[in-house]
DNA sequence: ATGCCGGGCGAAGCCCGA
């Protein structure tokens, strides 16, 4: 069994201690971050490596930034998303990691907001998740079990926000948003918290403000979908809710999964 | 209609996020 988890650390400088108490605690065999929120050599790489992971790193000043832990060997397979447009935005990164004799492909993945609809923010969102559905499309020829994690700030369906009618016109609640999301799941893929729990309003990430942790008002917007051959082996799923409820917590809360491999 | 909160950067206040 192999464990993968997805979570937006909304700085992993700033969020270090949260995140090596989670691992210490969890002990999960993979993890994908989002928004580090720093160089690659400025990655607290000791810290995480002393607790037995391997690192792949894609780091980005300021802003983005995306990475991959692993308690098995890995072999980063791409740093981008292919595409004509070099856009210089640290939201991908892809490693095969081998566990138990068996090979699993993950990608971390930080999908743009698109705030505010009326910007070109919104335009690039679309055209950013049309490359990951490319590219999706192509990983899915090899017929091995992949998990593509992350940040991929949509929000599928109104049993996914506690507000639908007051995000309806947000980037993350867009019919456009919504269609990119679902052509990616319409390749064959498995959003696997959805498969383990029809339940509605359960959530990711809650706002700083207004006190919508306080309040239980979030939105589902980090996801892990799976190849055919990683659903297959699809064994659980959940949301933490741990770390949100912390000191000085990240917006979002880890999601995860096992796999059977 | 906008800010609320919070991080980065850099040393005040702006940019960005969702």
């Amino acid at each position: 069994m192999i464990r993968v988890a997805s979570w937006n650390i909304n700085s992993v400088r700033t969020r270090i201690g949260h995140l090596t108490d989670w691992l210490r605690q969890e002990k999960p065999d993979v993890v994908l971050l989002q928004e580090i929120k720093c160089l690659t050599d400025g990655f607290p790489s000791l810290e995480i490596e002393d607790l037995g992971y391997n690192l792949a790193i894609v780091g980005q000043r300021s802003y983005n930034g995306v990475a991959i832990l692993s308690r098995h060997p890995m072999t980063v397979e791409a740093d981008r998303l292919p595409g004509p447009a070099e856009d210089g935005q640290a939201r991908y990164v892809e490693a095969v990691v081998q566990a138990e004799g068996k090979v699993l492909r993950v990608a971390s993945i930080y999908a743009p907001n698109g705030n505010p609809v009326a910007s070109d923010k919104f335009p690039y969102k679309l055209a950013w998740l049309a490359r990951l559905r490319d590219h999706a499309r192509e990983l899915l020829r090899f017929e091995e079990p992949v998990v593509f994690g992350g940040d991929y700030n949509v929000c599928p369906t109104d049993d996914d926000v506690y507000d639908p009618e007051g995000w309806q016109d947000d980037a993350l609640c867009r019919t456009e948003s919504r269609a990119a999301f679902r052509r990616l799941i319409h390749l064959g893929l498995t959003d696997a918290f959805r498969a383990l729990h029809p339940e509605p309003h359960r959530y990711t990430f809650w706002d700083y403000q207004a006190g919508r942790w306080q309040r239980g008002e979030g939105l589902r917007i980090d996801h892990l979908l799976l190849s055919p051959q990683a659903a297959d082996r699809l064994g659980a799923a959940d949301i933490d809710k741990g770390p949100r409820g912390k000191e000085k917590p990240s917006d979002h809360t880890p999601v995860w999964c096992e796999l059977e491999l």
